[in-house]
DNA sequence: AATGAATGAGCATTCATTCAT
DNA sequence: TATGAATGAATGCTCATTCAT
């Protein structure tokens, strides 16, 4: 029982320090982000973060994929009410900008990771990054087997939105004052979609809200 | 003559400095990249670098804004002999992807300048941004009046375009084992451009190439 | 019991550090003095100096101040067994002279910090200079009291025996092959005494020793 | 003739730049003072003044010279005028404070410069120290074999009077905000001078004005 | 003679990581 | 297991000095 205890106060420890990691790395980038300060913000002495993570991009690579669960979870939820494939598209982009929107240190750290990429994707961001599209992808055959979406190739299609999703998130610095993130993607995802919808694909149709 | 001489000469070397530097901070990123070796391998002695640029921060804005000027200088020529309004679009969004597609350390200069904005974009990048979305509202404003495009509203369509073409390049790290950077742009910008076109948007319309 | 263990241990390594930086202060200047080699000399690692002073400044200044120290002791102790105003002011400033005599490093430091001043003296050199002028006027005050010194104005009294002792200190440097620094304040001291004791001040009574 | 010309320039561009870096040293000291800026403000390219001075420290040795020679100057004019020997020490004592109470960049260098001895006094210091010594001495033997001072050792108690008025200058930023260093000069002088004068040496003789 | 661009040695400071307690 | 004192490699930046023009 002692064992028990100790391990789920160990679990609990560590996700305290991935949360004042995702907050130090957003707010100072990885390189000027100080492991001394994570440790004091998460309450532990400065050696305990290393008992956790054997290195600071050990350390890194977990917040940012901590964020990359949050986020998962978050999408997942999103289209679990939903019954239309277009339906669950629009849910699941809406939530994916969101996200980022309700959790500003998120979206930092998921930039910074891009550029720590240096080429190196790591196995576990990858694995995610599949599992993202082939929920897409289910969500996609799922619409052209209903009839609701044109017969495209899935894939492709799930790359495209991903490009989207993805570019709002990483463009929305550059319209912050004009618009909100969801909205961006909202607006970008929409003529996407307009564009891919079986039946006449209207003007009003693409610049219409979602 | 001696003035000039000089002066040309110091331009030439602020040029080297600048083309290693983007090298230097695409291979590290900006943190890890050590001015020495960039200093060595421009050829020029350490201090020399720092009668050229304040500092390493201003070396590496420098350094991106660089990458920006050659994007831009790409992406302007691709549309000179353009006529109509979608085919230009698809010119630069072409050359836009194609540009870091054919030059990956600028792409890696691109990421990391996203990354190290933190909240704070640089003037000149910011108008760098400006004069690109201003590029792009021309060629949709011109597409409108000359019917070949549906009349959107300009700006939030090219932000769409913006997002498309951002979302590729920064995307394409995930799928580049799979397919190229312009083709990934190329089917990504081909859906939205299906999508905005007058005219029923088919499904052949929408997928099929460029 | 550990944590005072480990105090005790950080003020003994404190204090190693200030001395080391005593004698490297006093060799080289502020300016020239390296950090690394203070740590060296002190047996500590580098970065162990900057655990303790934040800065080369801080620790410059904690030095000084180290000095001050040192030199109020041994003023305080020398005037302890002296019963006389006239032979306790005599004392201080024979202790005076005789502590930078005895103190080599602690003279080139005191001379190091009158020069790094630059318009702006510390709070604790100032409280350090108001405190021995305090300790001067008690003794005149007790010495006007007794009826042993004139009834002079004691701070502007205090101020002239400090510009003496001040200066002999200062200005040994240039008779220092001629004459011991206590030697220099002696004479001096002497005849300034000369002039303030009650009664007739003859020649005999103000260049004899003291 | 153009030589001549030529020679008389130089001997003015020296001057300038000596000023200027009396005004640097002054301000900076001189491990901070910047000899690009001292050639800035002198009016002359960076590598001329290398031209004049071989390195820093030299034109260092050659500005606190300059220093000493205005000095020296502004000490002897003082007393060409005066007929009695206290009169002249008490008139070199007040033009030796009020020096550098008119010159405060000068004072700075001066305090500078004695830090920067460490050990080892410049011979063209050395010998103006000793031609000032050198003036008192002469005054003081005068006032003795006219009788208007005490058959003291001429040598001892020049020394006590160099203590007096190189403390008071030196000490002088500690009172400061209380008094000028020519009053403080002329406070410690005026009791040193109380103790040696011919005479009864009364209270009031030490304390009153000079 | 005058200039100022170029140089690189030198140094303060930081911070990830280790390890004795 | 938890801690935080200790470490020293790493690096940005300065500035005295040189030398080609």
């Amino acid at each position: 029982m002692n064992g028990r205890k100790s391990e789920a106060r160990m679990q609990v420890k560590q996700e305290v320090i991935l949360a004042r990691a995702i907050e130090a790395f957003a707010e100072d980038g990885f390189r000027d982000a100080d492991v001394q300060v994570i440790a004091e913000k998460a309450g532990v002495g400065y050696g305990t973060v290393y008992r956790y993570f054997r290195t600071k991009e050990e350390l890194f690579w977990s917040a940012t994929y901590m964020v990359l669960e949050r986020l998962g979870a978050h999408v997942r939820e999103s289209i679990s009410q939903c019954r239309g494939a277009i339906e669950a598209l629009r849910a699941a982009g809406l939530a994916y900008a969101g996200f980022f929107e309700a959790n500003p240190e998120c979206l930092a750290v998921f930039v910074e990771s891009r550029a720590e990429f240096h080429g190196r994707i790591p196995a576990s961001h990858r694995e995610f990054h599949e599992k993202m599209v082939q929920l897409f992808v289910e969500i996609l055959e799922r619409g052209v087997a209903g009839g609701e979406i044109r017969p495209l190739d899935p894939r492709s299609t799930v790359t495209s939105l991903g490009c989207v999703l993805y570019g709002a998130v990483m463009f929305g610095c550059y319209v912050e004052d004009q618009c909100r993130l969801s909205e961006l993607a909202e607006q970008a995802l929409g003529m996407l979609l307009g564009g891919i919808r079986v039946g006449p694909s209207t003007g009003e149709a693409a610049s219409r809200p979602l």
